[in-house]
RNA sequence: GGCCCCGUAGCUCAGCUGGAUAGAGCAACUGACUUCUAAUCAGUAGGUCCCAGGUUCGAAUCCUGGCGGGGUCACCA
């Protein structure tokens, strides 16, 4: 509806000043509150092309629509902003367009995009860090599909190399033949204390090493006026290769695995298994899942052929060593190496190597990388490079790159202990929806396993909104009391609006009110318009989600529109039988913004309950 | 040090590709539930939009230079 609209507008100007306007000229904007009208158009950029004073203009502009377009019924100016009032025919119309059952949905695109995120690895359970990831992820695989796009949701499990056999070797030593199962501990928690365990054994070691060999190795190595403790704590990584007792055992089971020792490979099997079955109930629990999965152990090899290719092809350059390097200085990188002298991969090798193979595999038509910023400039590498191997999706690659999740109390350092577990947060969550709910009383004579559920959607939906409310872009600080808070700019807010929308639905059935035809026969007042507009704009909302790369844009959208909501449901009756036209059109009304806002939170993976 | 990101109310954050008097929530204070769910609503108070220049009818927004915070510059991932 607003497209007739501007194209009155654009008539209304060729009509005055024989000047065709571009479409997307035409910037129309709901009138700020402060001022009368439904609609404001900027006349500032036209003055130049008309060569006449803001205020002239604006006025023609006003007359001219006013008098041929049946949507305007008056209009003022306050210097160059044209104020449109519009008529009831332009409410009904808009009300219309809200309410269909395909309204927000857009039409398949045929293009196809994938989606990474997670990409955990596989030696601990999920963290916070993680789940930020996957809210970021899964929310703009559904806003891609919401736009018309084919998402394939996928993640790359890091499940090799050398952390991985820390946690294989620990649970040799210390692990008494224990499983998941014989303990009662989920299977990725349970390979998690193994790997903890494993680091805790290495320090020991460390320790002990220090006091002894490692005093001459202090004294050697050490820099001017660096003391014992920043020398060995700047040390380790080399400790760790040179020194170490348990280090080698680790070092030696990878160079196992590399060459296929079955007793090994098996070994590394069950336990990933174990972290897998893990790794599915806390995607459960958060309602995600994935279309393909991708592990490095089978992918980590790929791209050598591409190396080779671009070396042909003059793209890159060996050095004397055999390490073969890319020279990006051209586009202001730097030089980067993409195989080791020893000819196996580095990170760059796999992905570019993965990449191709996504691209064959699946046909896709574009990618998006949900990784943290500290992976900004690789990211920046990877596509430089694609760009330059002539890879037809080059340019439709996007990293959405997210800020790290501190503590109140600090970052967050799985080195220290100090990170938040995945699995902990979900069931902190429930719980203090469960308390919140039970203060109130809301859903008293409901079954426990119903009051579960609506408990689990409760809490969920503050932990995610709290999350996915903030641009990814800003590195963010969890508040743990502040992830369950229940009021405000806050997921419960948004769905209480939603359950006061069902209630009232419920009550219009109870009543058996027959809805009356309203069109053209009641008066909209300012709230009305208020919604209707913003109703309005869900399609551009999610379109700019897409092109932004922002679920945020999503979750403030739903606040604003709930909001909105909750002072209409305050200020109006919606079911009054005395006034059937009225409350007709409020049930509508109603019913639509219930429907937009289940549809925008679905997008965030938030589920909207029928009672709270 | 080079490059990248961030800086808006006491706190947490919005502010769309430049538009009218910069907005929410939390925290504080005041009111509103015998009426469709008060997880709500209405109100009070709270601002050098980090600083300084520049671009123009108009700058929180764009440009330049600073300041502060974070990240990154490995034959790690």
């Amino acid at each position: 509806m607003l497209l007739k609209l501007k194209e009155d507008l654009k008539q209304s100007v060729q009509a005055a000043y024989d000047v065709t306007m571009d479409d997307n000229a035409i910037i129309l904007s709901p009138t700020k509150k402060e001022f009368n009208g439904d609609y404001t158009f900027v006349v500032f950029p036209l003055v130049k092309t008309l060569k006449n004073n803001p205020q002239v203009i604006a006025e023609t502009i006003g007359n001219e629509m006013v008098k041929s377009s049946e949507l305007v019924d008056g209009f003022n100016v306050v210097k160059g902003f044209l104020n449109l009032s519009l008529t009831s025919i332009f409410w009904d119309a808009l009300l219309n367009d809200v309410s269909k059952s395909d309204f927000g949905i857009q039409s398949p695109n045929g293009k196809k995009m994938m989606v990474e995120f997670s990409s955990p690895n596989t030696n601990k359970p999920l963290h916070l860090g993680h789940i930020r990831n996957i809210l970021l992820g899964w929310s703009i695989s559904q806003i891609a599909e919401a736009n018309g796009y084919e998402a394939i949701k996928t993640q790359i499990i890091n499940d090799r190399g050398i952390a991985v056999c820390k946690s294989m070797i620990s649970w040799q030593k210390f692990g008494k033949g224990e499983t998941p199962q014989s303990t009662g501990i989920k299977g990725d928690h349970f390979v998690g204390k193994y790997y903890v365990q494993f680091e805790k054994a290495f320090q020991e070691e460390y320790k002990d090493w220090q006091k002894g060999e490692g005093q001459n190795v202090y004294t050697e190595n050490r820099k001017e006026a660096e003391g014992a403790e920043a020398f060995f704590k700047r040390y380790k990584n080399q400790y760790f290769n040179e020194f170490s007792k348990i280090g080698k055992e680790t070092k030696a089971m990878l160079i196992k695995w590399e060459s296929g020792d079955e007793e090994t490979v098996a070994l590394w099997e069950k336990m990933n298994n174990w972290v897998y079955e893990g790794f599915e109930k806390t995607y459960q629990a958060l309602g995600v899942s994935f279309d393909s999965i991708n592990y490095e152990s089978e992918t980590y090899l790929l791209g050598k052929a591409t190396v080779e290719k671009g070396l042909k092809e003059g793209l890159f350059y060996k050095k004397d060593d055999g390490s073969v390097w890319v020279d990006l200085e051209d586009a202001g990188m730097d030089h980067k190496i993409i195989l080791r002298s020893d000819g196996t991969s580095v990170y760059m090798t796999q992905d570019l190597g993965t990449a191709q193979m996504r691209y064959e595999k699946f046909g896709i038509d574009s990618m998006i990388y949900t990784v943290a910023d500290e992976q900004d400039y690789h990211f920046k590498v990877l596509f430089e490079i694609l760009k330059r191997l002539g890879e037809p999706y080059a340019d439709q690659l996007h990293h959405l790159s997210y800020g790290m999740v501190d503590l109140t109390t600090g970052k967050m350092k799985s080195r220290e202990g100090t990170v938040v577990d995945a699995d902990d947060l979900v069931v902190d969550v429930f719980e203090a929806a469960k308390k919140s709910s039970t203060e109130r009383g809301g859903l008293e004579g409901m079954e426990e396993k119903e009051k579960d559920k609506i408990y689990n959607k409760i809490g969920l939906a503050a932990l995610k909104y709290f999350i996915i409310k903030i641009n990814p872009r800003k590195r963010m600080t969890f508040d743990p009391n502040e992830s369950v808070d229940m009021q405000g700019t806050t997921g419960p807010y948004i769905q209480n609006a939603y359950v006061r929308i069902q209630s009232v639905l419920r009550k219009v059935k109870q009543s058996g009110f027959n809805e009356v035809p309203f069109k053209g026969e009641i008066t909209y007042n300012n709230l009305d318009k208020e919604i209707l507009v913003m109703m309005e704009s869900y399609p551009s909302v999610i379109a700019e989600a897409l092109e932004k790369y922002d679920p945020s844009v999503v979750a403030n959208y739903c606040y604003t529109l709930a909001k909105s909501f909750h002072r209409y449901y305050h200020d109006n009756v919606i079911l009054d039988t005395e006034n059937p036209k009225v409350s007709s059109y409020r049930i509508n009304l109603a019913t639509s913004l219930g429907k937009l806002l289940a549809k925008g939170m679905k997008l965030l993976g938030i589920e909207m309950p029928d009672y709270m």
